[in-house]
RNA sequence: GGACGGCUAGCUCAGUUGGUUAGAGCGUCACAUUGACAUUGUGAAGGUCAGAGGUUCGACUCCUCUGCCGUCCACCA
């Protein structure tokens, strides 16, 4: 669709928010973004953000960098795939609509409304969520095919979550159970140990005796929860209390009457407090591991509300909250002379990552994943075990990284992974929220059943829901179909995916989670890469938030600076895994590059006039010169982002685009005529390479140009390796120095243009005449370029000439002599180190041959400046 | 308590198997500018690569220790 613009009436500034809305919808009806042809797959599932509102910097990090991603190899000839999608996110979205309804007078929405009416409510507000989601996806230009957008709680997801959970249920590794878990008295639902979170508070540690006759002190900053003690632990070696190992005591304390053991248990640490912990099975994961190794009774004492229970507790107690008890408890202590003594602590006390209240720890009956348990595999996994052979999560969670099946960049986070897994306990899953996943499991009396639909009216399904991780878990495979045996089979070559690009902040939280559900299910890893970005911070590097107010927003940047540079912002500059800072004025230089390469496209249109077949072929050392850098940096720009190093391929693309092409080939360009076929060629090529990175500047470039088809399904530039034509470096050191004798010493041109006409071979002698100081060092006599020099700009001609130039002007012969004294100085040194280097016979004897080669040719490079410099130091005297 | 990361120019950061005068962008200063681009060009100043040891012919790079900043995990009841 060539436009046949006049490109001199192009505007001088690029205007992004004018071209984006129509290039992107062009692109969506071309269908480009659906996978295209027979090519090797290539697929990235989204990481579905949460329908509880809008996007952030850390989406469009996201963003930015899967669609350069998606862009590069479906320019390659792959079958680019890229799902889209959106997470229901659970508790996060229930808790943002409850607090919304709040806002608007509700006092109690759940209870208000009903669980049916309630959820109404959060869907309703899930589904604009979803709808400004994808807006604000498609604002950031991502090439995503909204056909085959998914999301986690909708029919499909479902019979995926479901079939899993059948699946675990049978081998046994989902269990109900009745344990000690974390529990949101606020939202009243239990949380993962990833969903709680510490706060360090100052806390009171008290240290006493449950009555007057027990004999060992224990300290507390919880006294509340002392009525469910059924133990005291000491340490085995611990001589002070090694007589009372084994015995047990019946002592009244605050009014009830304990059965406490006294037992001997590694995990106690005898230097803390008074050596011995009062053991509490039911409010603490760790007394839990300690009951069921020494079979010890769990007695709940304080209740869902976080308030104690009055059949467990002293008279006097029931129906306290946490505080009002923990101060009768130490008053109570105090006026019966037990109390040994009351110390300020500074304690981690756990809370919940939504809400923030004080998570309690509470025996419950829920479902669990077993992560320690093993289970017949029902395939052959990871190429490590056959079907049928017995493995644990853990273990396949391990070998998946370990096996480098996947790789996780940067490596670093491996051992974070590792240590996480190695360490992880069973995973809770079922919550006591609404929104969600439904557990499949019904109950008739003792009777359990699980399975999608009720099995008969006098069955009752279970009221929970599964921890919105469970279904993104399944992720990876339930976006290609999976369970269904149809639908999984047509789109088996596309799993494992390429990448999971992601935040450092979710490697637990999810990738982990998905690992595990995809060796489990399938045998096989969910992803080949796993790419961590890092977390978007403001200027001063500190988190972006609401109270800070230090947010940056996506959409009001976009309209301002255009996406192209946007998404720049996010890809330069940064690292794997480390946190990028961003401000406004960073944005707004890579806005400046874009109106750069507006320009740079503008100009070179100027001069092709209608663009050419792409046939160049190289008349003067500039051309070979520009040629060869144009595929060194196609090469190089290609590995980089195929080792994920975005930023330095991006870097080294501006360096080309700015520093050789627009400050050198186009000034020559001006003079030099009959480029338009190299032109045309650099341009497709630099709109390709660039595509990636900046897709609407591009592409509409390329549309304004008359290429054919669109940029974003064009064929990726062929990388060749090439040997760069170094004398064109020479060349532009010589024009700079021209251009600075000229501006710094008044030295007319005219003089310029004669010698530069006058070279090839006594180029020497005519500068030598015609300008006060000249030091010329020739490394090779087979000198022929050049044909003209305007005003400061030098035209070469072609040859392979070695030349390098060194000009100096003389209109401050004292301070061209001191400069000259002092570079002698730095010289001298240079050389000097270069000698005893050179002359080490441990460096000539271990050093390799090409770095000595190396040193011998900045040798002779050094020791003809010195000779050079010496000459110039003579002639200013 | 354990682990990880950062400390390189005024600021933001590169520096991928150790190779010898450490780079970029922004900022600063000087100069230029009828030119595709003032969203420009040329150049300059600016660094004991956090500190101390060690390995090596050679260390910003590898090892050990220390300091400051940050993150995660586990938590002592």
């Amino acid at each position: 669709m060539r436009q046949n613009i006049d490109p001199e009436s192009l505007p001088k500034a690029y205007d992004a928010s004018t071209v984006e809305d129509d290039i992107y919808k062009a692109w969506e009806a071309s269908g480009a973004f659906k996978p295209q042809g027979k090519g090797e797959p290539y697929c990235i599932v989204m990481p579905p953000p949460n329908r509880t509102g809008t996007l952030h910097m850390g989406h469009a990090t996201m963003l930015a960098i899967e669609d350069l991603l998606i862009r590069f190899h479906r320019m390659q000839g792959k079958r680019a795939r890229w799902i889209p999608g959106t997470d229901h996110a659970a508790i996060a979205t229930q808790v943002k609509v409850e607090q919304l309804l709040i806002k608007q007078g509700m006092k109690n929405p759940r209870e208000e409304l009903g669980r049916e009416k309630f959820l109404e409510k959060v869907v309703e507000f899930a589904e604009e969520s979803a709808v400004t989601i994808r807006n604000q996806v498609r604002k950031m230009g991502s090439s995503c095919d909204w056909d085959d957008e998914k999301y986690t709680l909708d029919e499909h997801r479902n019979r995926a979550v479901n079939e899993m959970f059948k699946m675990m249920y049978e081998d046994g590794i989902i269990e109900r159970g009745y344990r000690v878990v974390n529990w949101d008295p606020q939202f009243q639902t239990t949380l993962s140990d990833d969903e709680v979170q510490s706060k360090e508070v100052t806390s009171k540690l008290l240290t006493f005796t449950y009555d007057k006759d027990f004999p060992i002190a224990i300290s507390t900053t919880r006294p509340e929860t002392k009525f469910g003690d059924t133990a005291v632990a000491v340490h085995p070696t611990d001589k002070r209390y090694k007589k009372f190992v084994g015995k047990t005591y019946e002592p009244v304390f605050c009014g009830k009457k304990l059965s406490i053991k006294i037992i001997a248990d590694e995990a106690v640490d005898p230097e803390f407090g008074t050596g011995a912990l009062g053991v509490t099975p039911a409010h603490s994961t760790i007394d839990a591991d300690m009951a069921s190794r020494h079979g010890l009774p769990t007695i709940q004492v304080i209740d869902e509300h976080a308030r104690l229970i009055e059949s467990e507790v002293g008279e006097g107690f029931g129906g306290l909250t946490i505080e009002e008890a923990r101060k009768k408890i130490q008053s109570t202590l105090e006026s019966d002379g037990l109390l040994k003594s009351v110390e300020e602590i500074q304690m981690n006390l756990p809370v919940a990552e939504r809400g923030g209240a004080a998570v309690e720890q509470l025996p419950m009956k829920q479902w669990f994943v077993r992560v320690n348990k093993p289970f017949a595999l029902r395939q052959d996994t990871l190429g490590k075990w056959k079907k049928g052979e017995k493995a644990t999560l853990k273990e396949l969670m391990i070998h998946a990284v370990e096996s480098k099946q996947t790789t996780i960049v940067p490596d670093r986070f491996d051992k974070t992974y590792f240590h996480w897994i190695n360490n992880l306990r069973d995973w809770c899953i079922s919550r006591q929220i609404w929104f969600g996943h439904r557990i499949p499991v019904w109950y008739k009396e003792d009777e359990v059943m699980v399975m999608e639909k009720s099995p008969g009216t006098e069955w009752e399904q279970d009221p929970d829901t599964l921890d919105t991780w469970f279904s993104s878990g399944l992720w990876t495979f339930s976006t290609l179909g999976w369970p269904d045996a149809k639908e999984w089979r047509e789109n088996r070559d596309y799993h494992p995916t390429a990448v999971l690009e992601t935040g450092y902040d979710i490697l637990f939280f999810w990738v982990a989670r998905m690992i595990l559900m995809s060796t489990y299910a399938i045998g096989e890893v969910p992803f080949k890469d796993v790419y961590l970005h890092g977390l978007v911070r403001d200027e001063q590097g500190r988190k972006m938030s609401k109270s800070l107010g230090n947010i940056l927003d996506p959409l009001d940047l976009i309209p301002k600076y255009g996406t192209d540079a946007v998404r720049l912002s996010l890809v330069m500059g940064t690292t794997p895994g480390l946190d990028v800072k961003l401000s406004e004025e960073k944005i707004q230089g890579f806005r400046n590059f874009t109106n750069k390469l507006w320009n740079i496209s503008r100009f070179m249109l100027m001069q092709i006039g209608d663009v050419k077949p792409s046939k160049p072929k190289a008349k003067t050392l500039a051309d070979e010169w520009i040629l060869a850098r144009l595929a060194e940096v196609s090469l190089s720009v290609t590995k980089k982002i195929d080792a994920y190093q975005f930023s330095a391929a991006g870097e080294e693309l501006r360096d080309f685009t700015w520093g050789d092409l627009a400050d050198w080939y186009l000034e020559i360009a001006k003079i030099e005529k009959g480029k338009e076929a190299i032109l045309s060629h650099i341009l497709e090529t630099l709109l390709k390479l660039w595509h990636p990175f900046m897709p609407f500047v591009t592409e509409y470039v390329w549309k304004t140009a008359g290429f054919e088809g669109d940029l974003i399904v064009a064929k990726w530039p062929k990388t060749i390796d090439v040997e760069i034509v170094s004398s064109f470096d020479i060349i532009r050191t010589l024009v700079t120095d021209m251009r600075r004798l000229r501006a710094e010493q008044g030295i007319e041109p005219v003089k310029m243009v004669e010698f530069a006409i006058a070279i090839p071979k006594d180029v020497k002698k005519l500068l030598e005449e015609n300008i006060d100081i000249v030091k010329v060092l020739t490394r090779s006599e087979n000198v022929s370029f050049v044909d003209s020099i305007e005003n400061g700009w030098a035209s070469v001609v072609s040859g392979n000439a070695t030349i390098g130039l060194n000009v100096a002007g003389s209109v401050d012969v004292e301070k061209e002599r001191e400069k000259t004294e002092k570079e002698i100085e730095e010289t001298k040194k240079y050389i000097a180190s270069l000698t005893g280097k050179l002359k080490n016979k441990e460096f000539l004897a271990k050093a390799p041959a090409n770095v000595r080669e190396e040193m011998e040719t900045k040798f002779g490079e050094a020791e003809a400046k010195m000779k050079a410099l010496t000459d110039r130091l003579e002639k200013l005297k």
